[in-house]
DNA sequence: CGAATTTGACCAGCGC
DNA sequence: GCGCTGGTCAAATTCG
């Protein structure tokens, strides 16, 4: 039903990683980062296949993807945040329409499913609160977006309050004022290329989660192969600038890379275990197959990008 | 008035 | 083959 099914569906282009740090600090005013204050995100990293029993679709659909090299960069990433916020919005720079809401088996809270309002752009995302916790926001975002965070826009929810970036050299930089978010990442492989779902290879997600205006943080996922990857060098450059004083120090941010490629990499799945700084919470990425590329990538990534957005 | 959200229905995959 | 469940559609409604 959506055009960008049929539009997006180049296949799947190098996961590009985009810069996406944290926001100007310039953005935030006072009364966000008094509201960021409120905001007590406990975390843990948690690392999950997304291969979740979740989507039977995505799982079928990746069987049917032709192993050919190109479908396997049809690949589809997602990364799963977890959350732990009075708010369960995530907002991550990009402008969200909600499509859809729904009860989710084993669990007393709905989902809630948003696509980027970008026209063309496929990623998706879902947002649902843990069952166990309530407190608890799993946003899990699907495919890459082809384009910039719409800056300049009104952004409803960007309390940048929290941003940081994480050294996945071993540790990440988690900062923080007491914020911690839990970020989960990972490769799904190709998607559904039925379920007209086109997905990029390279995606980047980023998530800010901020609740109400409480606390955000992203989640940067990028791949490293594909000339893609070369992420608009001027855009970063100009991300770069933006968030040079990020400095935020409330939360801890989370940012895990992992890459599948679509191909069967089966044979490595790499695990990197973080454990944050000041003892907060441990984090631990699982990067489904990552190569050690991408995360140096990452890092360099995460800490040099910022982007202002506001939808 | 346009855009975003809500919500019930529909579709498709998976397990039995 | 059937039922369950997740995901999406699209009309109606609400909001800015």
């Amino acid at each position: 039903m959506h055009a960008d099914k049929s539009s997006v569906d180049h296949g799947c282009m190098p996961q590009q990683i985009k810069p996406l740090n944290s926001l100007p600090p310039s953005k935030v005013s006072g009364a966000d980062k008094l509201k960021a204050a409120h905001v007590q995100l406990t975390a843990k990293y948690e690392v999950h296949n997304l291969e979740d029993p979740e989507s039977k679709r995505l799982k079928k659909d990746s069987s049917n993807v032709d192993v050919t090299g190109v479908d396997m960069s049809t690949c589809e990433s997602r990364v799963a945040v977890h959350t732990s916020s009075e708010v369960d919005f995530v907002n991550d720079g990009y402008r969200w329409r909600k499509y859809g809401q729904k009860m989710v088996k084993g669990n007393a809270n709905p989902r809630s499913y948003y696509r980027c309002s970008n026209p063309g752009c496929p990623v998706k995302k879902h947002v649902e609160r843990a069952s166990h916790d309530s407190k608890i926001v799993i946003t899990t975002y699907e495919g890459q977006h082809d384009h910039e965070i719409p800056s300049g826009r009104s952004v409803t929810h960007n309390a940048a309050t929290n941003t940081h970036t994480m050294d996945i050299d071993g540790k990440l930089g988690t900062k923080s004022g007491g914020n911690t978010v839990c970020v989960d990442t990972g490769e799904r492989n190709c998607l559904d290329s039925k379920s007209r779902l086109n997905k990029r290879p390279n995606e980047e997600s980023i998530t800010n989660s901020e609740a109400g205006d409480m606390a955000e943080f992203r989640v940067i996922s990028l791949r490293n192969e594909g000339p893609e990857n070369k992420l608009s060098q001027p855009e970063q450059q100009n991300e770069d600038s933006d968030m040079k004083d990020d400095s935020v120090s409330n939360d801890t941010v989370c940012h895990s890379s992992s890459k599948v490629p679509c191909r069967s990499n089966e044979h490595a799945k790499d695990e990197v275990k973080t454990t944050s700084e000041g003892s907060k919470d441990c984090l631990n990425v699982v990067a489904g197959h990552d190569t050690p590329s991408t995360i140096s990538e990452f890092s360099k990534q995460s800490t040099s990008d910022a982007e202002p957005v506001q939808s």
